[in-house]
DNA sequence: GTCTATAGAAAGATAGAC
DNA sequence: GTCTATCTTTCTATAGAC
């Protein structure tokens, strides 16, 4: 298996993204050039074009990786039967996803502007398909008469931008541990859904 | 009170303002090119540096406005006894005034990265008065036995991500009404809260 | 697969005429 | 107060050597 010197595409690709996401997430989209993402994975900004044809390009493909993982992550995880046990669990799958990942939560929300038309489209469904996820669950529980909820639309919107918002102010470092940050939101989702 | 020709120094201003807004938020500070702030408002780019020093200035006063006219909105508003008519209030005040300045709120939650330290530290501070009405309001209630919250820190940050949120989807021409929209987020609030 | 070098466009900001 | 013109820097993306 001899290889050319020089020649590490294996891991010069994933470490091209990592540093994409950890570069936009910090800055901005806008704000970080190709010289910078090169330079923080050690090479030429010209050498970037053989894993991307262009900065739009691998901003859509970090964008589109971090949902789809999002969505499978999702669908991976059992699903209890009872409206209410599902609510709980998606809260803390929420939560604890998007811990895991705040540099790609971050650009998912704020970089949708800098898609390009098509590629907004096609973030957007994707999203989209997420929130049915937890509508889903809130029409369930209205229908079985567990939630009080009058617009199960805007109560999706309402937790998900409730949950996702633990990002700006969490740090690990900080006086409460995730299992307990989890606890409170979950209670207080409970609660404003009327179980 | 002749003028001499061109010579609009009172309506530039506040046009270059109102332009930069809608620039900064549709497309970010980043990507929005002094150029196209000076084609929005009609002039050419050298003019804009009668009104603003630099870029980073004009993002930064843009910001600091926006907190300081929400702070004294708030202050502003009639102050009611009871924690849950204060925590109702806030929660219309917060979703009527974030509806009626979509375009500020987007810019002082996204562009808080693209501040020098200095500017950064200053509009944090800013922010962080805004949390601590929400804040006392909880407080209060709990000393009260109104609320039922066991880390008003936490729920402070859960609630204002919740009724900020609103901006990401609201339009004046969808399903719902304002005054449906503030009932409705106004519910889920109360009830998590354990009021 | 990566490098050096560079083409070509566009950015922020300033100088001086009017 | 605004314009034209321009300095200087930086950007994305490509070409060709190794």
């Amino acid at each position: 298996m001899a290889r050319k010197t020089g020649s590490h595409s294996e891991i010069t690709g994933p470490r091209i993204r990592e540093a994409a996401v950890r570069l936009f997430a910090r800055h901005g989209y806008a704000a970080v050039s190709m010289r910078q993402i090169a330079a923080a994975v050690g090479v030429q900004a010209g050498a970037l074009y053989l894993y991307t044809p262009d900065k739009q390009t691998l901003l859509f493909d970090l964008m589109r990786a971090h949902m789809e993982d999002l969505l499978r992550a999702w669908q991976a995880e059992p699903m209890r039967r009872a409206p209410l046990h599902r609510l709980e669990d998606f809260c803390r799958f929420h939560i604890r996803y998007h811990l895991d990942r705040t540099d790609g939560t971050f650009i998912s929300y704020m970089e949708l502007r800098n898609l390009e038309p098509k590629n907004f489209e096609m973030i957007g469904a994707l999203r989209r398909d997420y929130e049915a996820a937890l509508e889903t669950i809130l029409r369930d529980g209205v229908a079985e008469g567990r939630f009080t909820l009058p617009d199960t639309k805007l109560s999706t919107m309402a937790l998900i931008a409730m949950l996702t918002g633990v990002n700006t102010w969490f740090r690990e470092s900080g006086r409460l541990s995730r299992e307990r940050v989890e606890q409170i939101y979950w209670d207080m989702v409970r609660r404003s859904v009327g179980a």
